[in-house]
DNA sequence: GATGGCCTAATTAGGACTTCCGGTGT
DNA sequence: CACACCGGAAGTCCTAATTAGGCCAT
């Protein structure tokens, strides 16, 4: 009533001094339009703690020390002292540990950019390493990279220039570097240590310094795709939501570094995305939980009750169910063959497989899923 | 009626960009 | 001239933490 009497009072006086009674009111009684037309919008999804998450700085190495990581002093605002929020994960700080991607879907830039340097679709095609060791890359195709990240921050208005604005912010946190001399070419400060490693051409090549091929590569885009326009980037956009399977490209090879993960045989290519993917477009999340709260997700792992639901009414929550009855079996088989072989795990520590599937080691479940598909 | 526990919506603080800009270098 | 690049400043969006208030049982 204090408001609408104040807002029926300001709107209906006529007083010279508008303008102060305004700020005056719009700070202690007026909402803001913003207050009053927004609607909040929540949104929920359900993400498999863990699967995602366990980035902890053992999994992450150092390519570049010379900087510490700069602290960014915030702000103005300052109330009382409460818990921080935390930060993005930087392979820098400690107590990220299952903090990566903590809130559902946030997937930071630095995060795309691993991503996309992981994804066959657009790299090399629009994105490439020019020195994996290093962890220097290129955005062979700034704009259609530029569009890829607003694509996916629901930014039509996107651009390289405005990417190019949060890139430089990653260098006072020291997450990324520039490279001197070069455009387009950045550095990583550190990497996963199971980044997956795409390179063009026949694997002797890419860690020659091959900045000055640009031209090279954007005709060999153009090549490859419709027009070689931003117009083609647009398709490729629309490729990779459908997450169909990467179009084999001939010049293209994945390999592991010395330095980092080995791989004897490369895995098939849907069960490397699943492990690639393993943020928004994460399978489980999009696919899997597409409606069930953690609640409801706990209850499932209860294999009386999966095996008493019907499909009727809820396919999701069925399939789901379904998930996860499949994989608690699997785990509970695993665990008789390891049991048989002498596994190492410690005794009771499967005892109770119903309950335990929560639990999984992420590539564990993710590959499992992914086969389960 | 008082109390405490639970739940939910609203509020707040802060991180991560996004947008705009003026400027420099290639 | 176009483009990449730089960094300041202000704004937006989103999320986690906190707070306030309602409901219910005791």
């Amino acid at each position: 009533m204090e408001t609408l009497v104040a807002a029926d009072s300001f709107f209906n006086m006529d007083c010279p001094e508008t303008l102060s009674l305004e700020q005056h009111y719009s700070q202690t009684f007026l909402p803001s339009l913003g207050d009053v037309i927004t609607t909040p919008v929540t949104q929920v999804t359900v993400s498999a703690e863990g699967i995602v998450g366990a980035v902890g700085q053992s999994q992450w190495q150092s390519l570049h020390t010379k900087k510490p990581a700069a602290q960014l002093q915030s702000k103005k605002r300052s109330r009382k002292p409460r818990h921080r929020r935390a930060e993005s994960p930087t392979p820098d700080i400690i107590v990220k540990k299952n903090k990566y991607n903590k809130g559902g879907n946030t997937l930071y830039l630095w995060q795309f950019l691993m991503e996309l340097l992981q994804d066959r679709q657009v790299c090399p095609r629009y994105i490439k390493w020019t020195n994996p060791h290093a962890g220097i890359f290129k955005l062979v195709n700034s704009k259609a990279v530029a569009r890829l990240w607003g694509k996916h921050k629901n930014k039509p208005d996107m651009n390289y220039e405005t990417m190019g604005r949060a890139l430089r912010y990653y260098y006072q946190r020291g997450i990324l570097n520039k490279v001197e001399g070069q455009r387009l070419v950045y550095q990583f400060t550190s990497l996963p240590k199971d980044m997956i490693y795409i390179t063009d051409g026949d694997g002797s090549k890419e860690d020659e310094d091959d900045d000055d091929d640009n031209s090279g590569n954007e005709e060999d885009l153009s090549d490859e795709t419709d027009d070689g326009t931003i117009a083609s980037s647009d398709q490729s956009v629309e490729e990779e939501e459908d997450l169909q399977p990467p179009q084999k490209k001939s010049s293209s090879s994945i390999r592991a570094l010395t330095t980092h993960r080995t791989r004897a045989a490369p895995r098939p290519l849907d069960q490397r995305d699943a492990l690639l993917r393993p943020t928004s477009s994460s399978l489980i999340q999009e696919q899997h939980l597409p409606i069930v709260s953690a609640e409801m997700l706990r209850n499932l792992q209860n294999l009386q009750k999966i095996q008493s639901l019907q499909p009727t009414g809820h396919a999701s929550v069925f399939k789901t169910a379904q998930l996860l009855g499949s994989l608690c079996e699997r785990q509970a088989a695993a665990a008789v063959v390891m049991g048989s072989k002498g596994a190492q795990e410690t005794p009771g520590k499967r005892s109770q497989q119903g309950q335990k599937s929560s639990q999984m080691e992420p590539p564990q479940l993710l590959s499992l899923i992914s086969s389960d598909q």
